[in-house]
DNA sequence: AATGAATGAGTATTCATTCAT
DNA sequence: GATGAATGAATACTCATTCAT
């Protein structure tokens, strides 16, 4: 019903106004301010704070999974899969950080109906990659570890970015990928 | 100058609080209700809500860092000092998941005097990680990952316990503590 | 930006709140009981207690320097300015004995901004009539008194009236400003 | 039964807190720590709050009153009497600053018990000034103006003073009560 | 004569949300 | 589509006072 574009807008200053002060110690009126629209008028857009919270992570999750499922069409061998979810994943949270702060540090904060749309996301998501890193471990020789760990050293690789990597600062998104590719493949293959 | 047996109690139940609610949900009623005081008598103890969490962070900073200067105490090898490091940081972390939480998670919500102590601690840390990095490099061959990335990626599969460890379904502190070292040296170094 | 009536009301109740009890022991909740709105709903006109107070003292400074300016536009003879001045001082304090009250009891309660914007006003108060009392003396045979200490004498008389006066029992505005004029006049002129 | 010393020195530093802060700002911890010791401990010496300001009351009233009546014996004529309790009210308020802006500036903030007998002394002392004028109305030609409304113009003179005196800018004792005595006296007798 | 520890009641302020227009 | 005005509920913090020691 409401126009698309004036809600990604809306949706992008929000990450950024959540991202910058924190979801709990930003005020609707903080966002509204930075929509440059009135506090009443962000309510025809959302129904409440928790609702734009959720809009951020599930266009976010979305976009990673509608990006992964494309990047995958046709892709058989599993370390390539890896290697490209890699890629995938930190070049989003390169280009998109507020989002992406978001995304990682303010899990927990919905509830209800929203908590659950937003973690099955998640659960899909690492679903997903632990998926392949069990064809990984069938088809190659690899450290004993758990998929489930291992799966949980490559999120803690790659989400912990959000409190270091700055733009300005730092290293191409290709050199921080490399980097992750190369410790987690080195250390998990055999 | 106040009971300290009482201000540590004080503290362990404020972090248990702060790790379940949230730094900025949880509220200074809730803290005093979990240590079975009255919310005036926290302000005996405490003069706001951002010592009470400095304390915490502190308090572990300080207990991690001291840790550290013993186990590292007559060792030379670069390779056993990561090694004990790493062994150490995933033991306390836990052994202390409340703290570890509030600590990993709540980073940004201390201001002022409160903020440059804290940080000045978590500086102190990373440098202590990084120069052993540094040792590892200049003795060892490794992969083209500069120790700034490399630490990073290592505090990242760390710290990232705290979103997922359950004590109860997850493996013993040494397997996760295996794990991190396989994936990190095998990967790191050539 | 909001509604002027509705704050003028909102000031007038509150003037008599803290003329009642006190700056310090009205609080905000009484000011809206006052008022008959909500707490929350004082905060839409007004961003603190300190800028009611603020606003009250502001008000009447205002309203008596204009009046002044009005009054002496053409007048010469510094005692009929003075004669001009001490009427509409007097007049002005007994129509609006809360806000007078305020004004002169509760100097001292503002800070920051508030504070030098209403000392400012009490200053340009005071030298307006040390600056007559100047011209007096200028121009007329008078006591061996400085003009500084003259003039807060005639402060003293005419302020120290919300201390006693109740419009019920005491004499007409013009009985108590002729009273100040003889005694001051008579006082001071030789 | 408590150290009178003691209680003095505990008077007079509270007084100062009450002057310096006013009555509701100071805390009884304010005062505790300007006497030099623990909060508890104030109140071996007094029963609350409102008996340390009721004790500053009374015991400046009475000294003023106990002074009065020993400049006033044995002297019989009306002008001569003001001249002594002007005087020694100036005199007094000049040497007990803090004590004479408690007594004048916070009033109305005792209760009950204290505030009826502190309202007494404060009758008492009006009665007495009012019925020198009564005397010098009987005994000289007047102006036209009531003793009450004179009264109050005499004491708004004398005790608007704690608004604006310094003792380090500003003139002698002598000078400001031969201010008020040449203007009250020029100006009531006629 | 003095204090460390504790508390119940209250205070200014913020905030997500609503609704008539 | 949009907003000015308003509010109920919550929040961090303060304070006078008490009492066992």
């Amino acid at each position: 019903m409401s126009n698309p574009g004036r809600k990604a807008e809306i949706r992008k200053k929000a990450a950024q106004v959540f991202a910058e002060k924190g979801f709990d110690r930003a005020s609707i009126r903080d966002v509204a301010k930075a929509a440059e629209m009135s506090l009443a008028g962000l309510y025809y857009y959302y129904r409440g704070k928790e609702e734009i919270l959720f809009d951020i992570e599930h266009t976010a999750f979305s976009t990673l999974l509608e990006g992964h499922a494309e990047n995958l069409a046709g892709v058989s061998d599993p370390i390539e899969k890896l290697d490209k979810i890699i890629d995938a994943h930190i070049s989003f949270f390169i280009r998109n950080l507020p989002e992406m702060k978001v995304m990682v540090h303010e899990t927990n904060q919905l509830s209800g109906q929203y908590l659950e749309e937003a973690a099955e996301l998640r659960r899909r998501y690492v679903r997903l990659v632990r998926g392949i890193l069990e064809e990984v471990q069938a088809t190659q020789k690899t450290e004993d570890i758990s998929t489930g760990t291992a799966s949980f050293m490559l999120f803690g690789m790659m989400n912990w970015l959000y409190t270091w990597y700055s733009p300005d600062h730092d290293a191409d998104p290709k050199v921080v990928s490399a980097a992750v590719k190369t410790i987690f493949l080195h250390g998990f293959l055999k």
